[in-house]
RNA sequence: GUGGCCGUAGCUCAGCCUGGUAGAGCGCCUGGUUGUGGUCCAGGAGGUCGCGGGUUCGAACCCCGUCGGCCACCCCA
């Protein structure tokens, strides 16, 4: 074994592929379904970009960026997330005017210790809706992920919700945090000792320290008049929706542009450390920490690769709909004809392109996933091919001209 | 960054404790079927046992080092 691919990357190969093409289709599909057009932004972008809007002190910023330096002296990073590139992307373009809604798809990059369901180049599809303040802004993006992953078949997804109010909120409440970690410092680990001055918020996430943050005081407890109505209107709308949910007082997340509203999607049957497959939330003050105007938005990421593994396996479809067999060598060209006619027609066509033993041909027909085998022989001469069901093992002639209602029979 | 487990055929793994000629299943190739796959039967190919060093008459097996993988902590999608 001579090249690896790095450490935490991976390949994607057919037949397993084609999983991720079907994930991409139906996230292009639904985005479109609820007004969300696509947004294409560099996979690098300006360091302070991330450093800036991701949070100084995040975890992510502080250790698990790509980063380097051009020849032209710059410091890049790659992605770590999306959103950050797409609320630049917007400010470029002159801000927003009243509402807009964008989906993302792409590559991110976070140098980790690599384990089930984290890697360092993983793939996010994301939705962003910008310039809307009211609560029914978060429900309709709660509702399309929780909706993308039922259309992707992924079994028993649990909602988890929190607020965690705006910046005035969190400031009181981060100091009767302090307060409450402080009168517990004995019991606390190392980690959270560190962090409970510099982001004592996190400390809530911490499962070495979940006997203390048991009766830690919560951030819902400590939310403005405002911040609480658009909590409960935000609750309302999913029980509207239909969307089974559940508070989870201590959820917090790592990137420091959210407020108010957050949330994660957790398949219940997916056994890994790594089990959120999707979060997202209200990030109110990430345009003007960018330099824009104040914008309201909510957004959401999903992880594709976390999504792929809890999902039920799906058992395969043939893959083509026929495969060209060529018994007589001289038919050659009419085969490649026939091929050429039948994609034209918007078929699903393959055959072998060298010299094969009709025997071989056949393996290859099935090995390829194909539904029907067309046979090429001394039938052209009468206008016809040997089409055979590959999967019942049916066979009988048909005229050319018949070839593709047949195929669609 | 810290910890645990694991590197043997294309793939999944047994063999290692107790050193003595390299194994299984699946996959692959050929034939049974001179124009028929998938199923069945018969035969066959394929491995410097991750890499380097040490101990030994002899190392896949014991010892040291190194690289890689997986899982967990942490963090998050």
């Amino acid at each position: 074994m001579t090249y690896r691919a790095p450490k935490g990357t991976y390949d994607v190969l057919p037949p397993e592929s084609a999983t991720w093409v079907e994930a991409e289709r139906v996230f292009l599909d639904l985005a479109e379904r609820y007004g969300y057009g696509l947004v294409l932004t560099p996979v690098f972008e300006a360091t302070e970009l991330f450093s800036r809007g991701v949070g100084e002190d995040t975890e992510v910023v502080e250790k698990q960026m790509y980063t380097f330096t051009d020849k032209g002296g710059r410091s890049l990073t790659l992605r770590p997330e999306a959103t950050a590139s797409i609320v630049r992307s917007l400010i470029q373009a002159g801000g927003v005017v009243g509402t807009f809604k964008g989906c993302s798809w792409g590559p991110m990059f976070r140098y980790e210790r690599p384990q089930k369901g984290r890697n360092r180049q993983f793939l996010q599809a994301d939705i962003e809706y910008i310039g809307e303040a009211a609560p029914g802004a978060d429900v309709e993006v709660i509702e399309f992920g929780y909706r993308y992953l039922q259309e992707l078949r992924v079994p028993n997804v649990e909602v988890r919700l929190n607020s965690i109010g705006d910046a005035g909120d969190r400031s009181a409440y981060r100091t009767e945090l302090i307060a409450y970690l402080e009168s517990r410092r004995d019991e606390l680990s190392d980690d959270a000792l560190r962090r409970m001055y510099d982001n004592p918020l996190r400390v809530l996430d911490s499962k070495a320290d979940s006997a203390v943050v048991a009766d830690a005081p919560t951030p819902t407890e400590h939310l403005s008049d405002e911040a609480a109505e658009h909590f409960a209107a935000v609750r309302n709308g999913l029980e509207e929706a239909d969307i089974p949910y559940r508070i989870a007082p201590t959820l917090v997340r790592g990137l420091d542009y959210y407020n108010r509203t957050v949330w994660e999607y957790v398949p219940l049957d997916f056994d890994a450390a790594q089990s959120s497959v999707g979060g997202g939330g209200r990030y109110d003050p990430l345009f003007e920490r960018l330099g824009g105007k104040p914008t309201p938005a909510v957004g959401l990421a999903m992880g594709l690769d976390r999504i792929l593994l809890a999902r039920k396996q799906s058992e395969s479809l043939p893959s083509l709909d026929a495969f060209v067999i060529l018994a007589a060598p001289e038919r050659r060209a009419d085969a490649t004809g026939l091929v050429r006619r039948l994609r034209g027609a918007g078929l699903r066509i393959d055959a072998v392109t060298g010299d094969r033993s009709v025997k071989a041909q056949f393996k290859a027909a099935d090995r390829a996933g194909a539904a029907n085998a067309l046979v090429v022989g001394e039938e052209w001469d009468e206008g016809g091919v040997t089409a055979r069901d590959l999967a019942t093992g049916e066979q009988r002639t048909v005229a050319l001209e018949e070839i593709e209602t047949w195929l669609r029979r």
